[in-house]
DNA sequence: ATTTTCAAT
């Protein structure tokens, strides 16, 4: 009984499904977030790794007539279900950071930043792999929740490494980029300054 | 190049 220490095995990501959600080429019909928090100490941010984990999108498995399934739920939305669980103390302020493998819908950014607005003593970190453009509108929910003052970026190489060190079981190998990594996360990130900024470049 | 877009036609 003295196998493990009190360290919780944490669940962690298996490789592929990493390299597969949060590669910006492939664009599965799914989408992952790592949540971590961070207490903040006078100027720095004090990691609290209890809450540190993963989670992905809800789907109805099976939808019949007359049955009422569980509705679908964005990623985001697991999340904002989630913290309230973690029981945060109101006095203090805390840091979300999320690295998600699409943007928010303009939905769930209208909702995050609602939650921003009725809970102040949380600050939010967004890291996308990529812009989510499929609903019309997705350019005003991104503004609309930096509005609600999160900071939405787009994932580099370095939150790409600092995902698979924390978030995937990686099996002591280091993280090998794919290719275009680099290239993808400057397109894209020229692309959401454009999007926060206001400009159109697409009609 | 406009793209497998939080699925299921």
């Amino acid at each position: 009984m003295e196998a493990t220490p009190a360290l919780e095995a944490r669940p962690l990501m298996d490789e592929d499904t990493f390299r597969e959600n949060f590669s910006q080429e492939l664009k599965p019909h799914k989408t992952y977030l790592c949540y971590e928090v961070e207490l903040q100490e006078d100027d720095a941010w004090i990691p609290v790794d209890e809450f540190k984990g993963f989670l992905r999108n809800q789907v109805t498995k099976h939808r019949r007539v007359g049955t009422e399934g569980k509705p679908r739920c964005h990623a985001e939305l697991c999340l904002l279900e989630l913290i309230p669980s973690w029981e945060l103390d109101k006095e203090r302020h805390y840091r979300v950071t999320c690295f998600i493998s699409w943007s928010p819908c303009p939905d769930c950014a209208s909702q995050l930043a609602a939650f921003l607005g009725k809970n102040s003593h949380l600050s939010l970190r967004v890291f996308a792999s990529r812009i989510y453009t499929k609903f019309a509108g997705y350019e005003t929910g991104l503004r609309q929740l930096q509005a609600a003052g999160a900071q939405i970026t787009i994932m580099t190489s370095e939150e790409f490494e600092y995902c698979w060190k924390t978030f995937v079981d990686h099996q002591g190998t280091p993280f090998l980029p794919w290719d275009d990594l680099d290239k993808y996360s400057k397109m894209l990130s020229k692309d959401l300054k454009g999007i926060l900024q206001g400009n159109w470049t697409w009609s």
